[in-house]
DNA sequence: ATTATCTATAGATCTATAGATAATGC
DNA sequence: ATTATCTATAGATCTATAGATAATGC
């Protein structure tokens, strides 16, 4: 159907598995519609990755590191003051998962199987955000100190961001089929939500 | 292997399905694997409820009021002053989602199964709260005015407490596997978050 | 020669039903 | 007689592999 030539077959299977992982979650995704949908036959598929775990695992992998370090990567943001510094993560996180709405439901779904996996993953996480997360925590303090925000702990303050911001994407597909939404009312309810979030969290830290 | 005389097979199949269907959702769990679990044939299940669907849809219908319902059901509550209403509030919902932890996840991730369904459900959550929501935003609106409280809408309320109550038993299992948590400090983290979810938008609102 | 792609198929599911047998209620 | 339970099986998947054929790189 589509023009497919030179090497580009392993691609076109990663991009349509990836899409499908993402919607449907491992189990609920075959690749015999993989491979319908690459347009190839499904033996294909397991020319190129042998197996199903496979493919699967090496789209997981980069996902879920996206996911986790995205987290923390504030870049130059040293001459900001507190309160803005912690609004552009916010915001970044928020634009992050805008951009990969799909991939919280499939780490909440699909890190309990393989447990062995798990064991890697948890290896990759605690290398990345260690020093970012200490370098925040101590500014975190010192704001409370100087009385800038009320006392809190930093992963108190990481799990309402995480849960305001993931929650809109993960709930949205329940918006959609229970509210009928189009695109238009679905791209408003997300930009209100993004600084409504920022708003709410920022008020909340209030002395 | 168990004793379940007299007519207690069907009462068995729906109470095995439920657990199954809340852990794994609806195409994971098979029906093979409910008779299993229940101690009789496969057949026996399609005999008391013809289709998974069927067995499914009895199960799912009843939960889904649960949640939604348990909302806004503030019983005797007129004599308290906002604040300690919406802490109430906050809790009970907390409280209900402790009692089905898995609850979430399945409605977000088997309400895109079935199409005719949603409508149902559609209707079934308009007829609910409409007079709660009603009666609770005035009161709100009232106590802004008051200046109790810093202006903002019944939906954005509603969304933080949701997003903050539910993401951390959607989230529990994730931790479970990474930070390897046993009883104590699982039931240690959620109780932390009740009372942590209340004072954050507690303190969000205060003028 | 090597690599990519295809056809065909074995072996595991899983749902739903048909038809036999056991248990129960008059 | 009716209802509950069982055995057996048809028909749909789905994953993974074997073996044939086509395409590509020297």
């Amino acid at each position: 159907m589509e023009i497919k030539n030179d090497q580009k077959m392993e691609l076109a299977i990663l991009e349509v598995a990836e899409r499908l992982f993402l919607e449907k979650g491992f189990k609920l995704t075959s690749t015999t519609e993989i491979a319908k949908q690459v347009g190839c036959n499904q033996a294909l598929v397991h020319y190129y990755f042998r197996t199903k775990n496979n493919l699967f695992n090496s789209i997981f992998e980069q996902k879920f590191k996206l996911f986790f370090q995205g987290i923390f990567e504030m870049k130059n943001l040293s001459k900001l003051q507190f309160q803005d510094k912690l609004k552009y993560i916010i915001e970044a996180h928020f634009d992050l998962l805008k951009k990969n709405p799909r991939l919280p439901a499939l780490i909440l779904n699909e890190l309990s199987r393989q447990p062995e996996q798990v064991n890697i993953l948890r290896e990759k996480l605690r290398k990345i955000p260690e020093e970012l997360m200490i370098e925040f925590n101590t500014e975190l303090q010192d704001e409370i100190k100087k009385g800038n925000i009320r006392d809190i702990t930093l992963l108190d303050l990481i799990y309402s961001m995480i849960a305001l911001n993931v929650s809109i994407f993960v709930m949205m597909p329940l918006f959609e089929k229970l509210l009928t939404l189009d695109e238009i009312q679905k791209e408003y309810m997300i930009q209100h939500r993004k600084s409504e979030n920022v708003d709410f969290i920022l008020k909340s830290l209030r002395p």
